[in-house]
Parts: structure tokens; sequence; C-alpha cells
DNA sequence: CTAATTTGGACTAATATAGTCCTATTTGAA
DNA sequence: TTCAAATAGGACTATATTAGTCCAAATTAG
């Protein structure tokens, strides 16, 4: 499937709606009401992101999250990284060879396969969250 | 996950290997020997290859498969929606209105994951069978 | 101290993909 | 006219991935 996970849509919402609250933090409890988003999930997501220094974060009462880079510096295609892993169209496609196909020696197709590939990456490459608020 | 099928895989390789054997008559046991591909699988989607006119077979004792298109006549979209199904980025984006997004009211990305559907699906548009021949 | 909030591990549920099993039908040839 | 090679296709199981939940800890303003 050819799909965009919910994470990373949740994950867009909630840049979307941050960027958008200027300045204020904003919770998670705020963007999961607002938006719809279950709670858990999203709480995990920006946690991630606050990980992965996208967001900036403050603890306890009156804390919540705010951004920590613009949005045209954040890219699709590293958001989809960071919360669904490496992107590969195939199983040989893993940057990592964590995956392994067992086809591989006899696959016929690798070659176009991998130009594909490219093809898929710069897509999300070429798009950054400003394209989305 | 933005993945390509096993069964799609499976159906460039056979189709390769018909597009390899010129005039003869292809067998999925064939296939399924020299490319390592399950058989019972390969069977499904060489079927269904043939329900959807890409290929022409024969039964019985000598059967086997023959393509009923030129290579550039299959494209990978078409291909990919026989077997895997609607092709959506995400799920208010099926053409059919099987799927419903429960958030589509409070949704604020929605337009500019149509932008994204449409590129993806322009990218799968413009490769045919020949390009993995 | 307490309530609001982030943090984060572990778990479960739901869905989609991949693969298997079994039986029927067709057909060329011994 | 029987047999074996092949396609046809339904029903099922197994595996992997994605989505969501539960629980407990740590932080901090008031
Ligand atoms: S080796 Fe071939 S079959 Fe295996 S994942 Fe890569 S492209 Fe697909
Ligand atoms: S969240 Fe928005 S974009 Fe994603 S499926 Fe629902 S409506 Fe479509």
């Amino acid at each position: 499937m050819i799909r965009i996970s919910k994470k990373v849509e949740y994950a867009l919402m909630a840049l979307k709606f941050i960027s958008q609250s200027d300045n204020k933090l904003v919770t998670a409890r705020e963007i999961s009401d607002t938006k719809k988003i279950p709670y858990d999930l999203l709480s995990k997501i920006l946690q991630k992101l606050k990980n992965e220094n996208i967001l900036l974060s403050n603890q306890g009462t009156n804390g919540g999250y705010s951004l920590n880079k613009r949005t045209d510096e954040i890219y699709l295609y590293n958001l989809m990284n960071m919360l669904d892993g490496d992107i590969a169209v195939a199983e040989c496609m893993y940057e990592t060879k964590e995956k392994d196909c067992s086809l591989e020696d006899s696959c016929s197709i690798k070659s176009e396969v991998a130009k594909l590939q490219k093809e898929v990456e710069d897509l999300f490459k070429n798009k950054t969250i400003s394209d989305f608020v």
C-alpha cells in the first residue's frame, strides 16, 4: 500500500496547529481535543518530535510544546522517517540492512525498483511542512 | 508505509519473464521455479492478469500464458490497482467511498494530502511495464 | 501539597499483506 | 478413454504492520 501513516497525518496536523498559535505553548490535550486525535498516541508523537528537535517542550503545569524549527526547515521525508522508520518501496531498499529479501538472487527488477525508490524519495524530500500549513 | 506489494513485484517479474520468452507459452510453474515465487500466489496473480486482459491463457496440457498487450501499454498504476486495489495515500482518498476517515470534519490537511495523492498517482501513471523489462 | 502536564515502557487490537490448501475444470496425448 | 499437465478459483491461515490503550513516573506552577 502506498500510504501516509496516521502518525504522520497526526504530526502534520499538530505541527500546523502549533505553528498557528504563535508563541503560546500548546498542550497535547488541546490538540487532541480540537483535532480529535487519540490523546495517548498524539503524546507519543509529540515526544518523538521533541526528541528529534522539531519541537521544544515544557513540563509541568502550564507546560506544552512550541516549534523549534521553521516549518520550511522540516522535510516531510524526515518526518516520515522519524515516525515510521525507513522509507523503502521494497524489502531490499532499506538503508539499514535489517531486512533481507529472499528473492534477491533471482530478482530481475531490483535496479528498476531502485529507480522508483529514488523517485519516491525525491517526492517526499521536496516537500516541507510549510506546504501543509 | 510507502511500499510496492509483493504481489506487484511478482507480477512485474512474471510479465518480464513472459515478455522475454517470445511467443512461446509460459507456465506458472516455470516462472515460479526460476524466480522462486510461491506457486499458488503466483497462480492467483496470473489469473487476475488474465481476467484483466493483460495476459492470454491456455488451459490444459501444454497450456500457459502469453502477453495480450505491449509492455508499454501496461501502466504500473493500473497493475497496482488491479492487484492491491485503490491507491490512496490516506483513508479519505479512496475513489470508491468504501473507507471513511472519522477525522474528516476536524481535518486541517486534507487539501494538501489531496495534492500529494495527485503527485503519487502521476508518478505511477507515468511508468509502464516496459520500464521494468 | 496538588493538579496539570510531559515522559516513556509495555501491552493489545485492528488491519493489511503474504502465503497455503484443496478441489474443480480443461485439454493434449498415450 | 484414461491420465497427466495445466489453468481456475474459493476458503483458509499466518505474519507483519499500523493504530490505539494502559499505566506509572517525573516535572513544575501555584
Ligand atoms: S530483491 Fe527484488 S523481489 Fe526482493 S525486494 Fe528487492 S525488488 Fe523486491
Ligand atoms: S485525517 Fe484528514 S487527510 Fe487523513 S484521512 Fe482523515 S480526512 Fe483524510
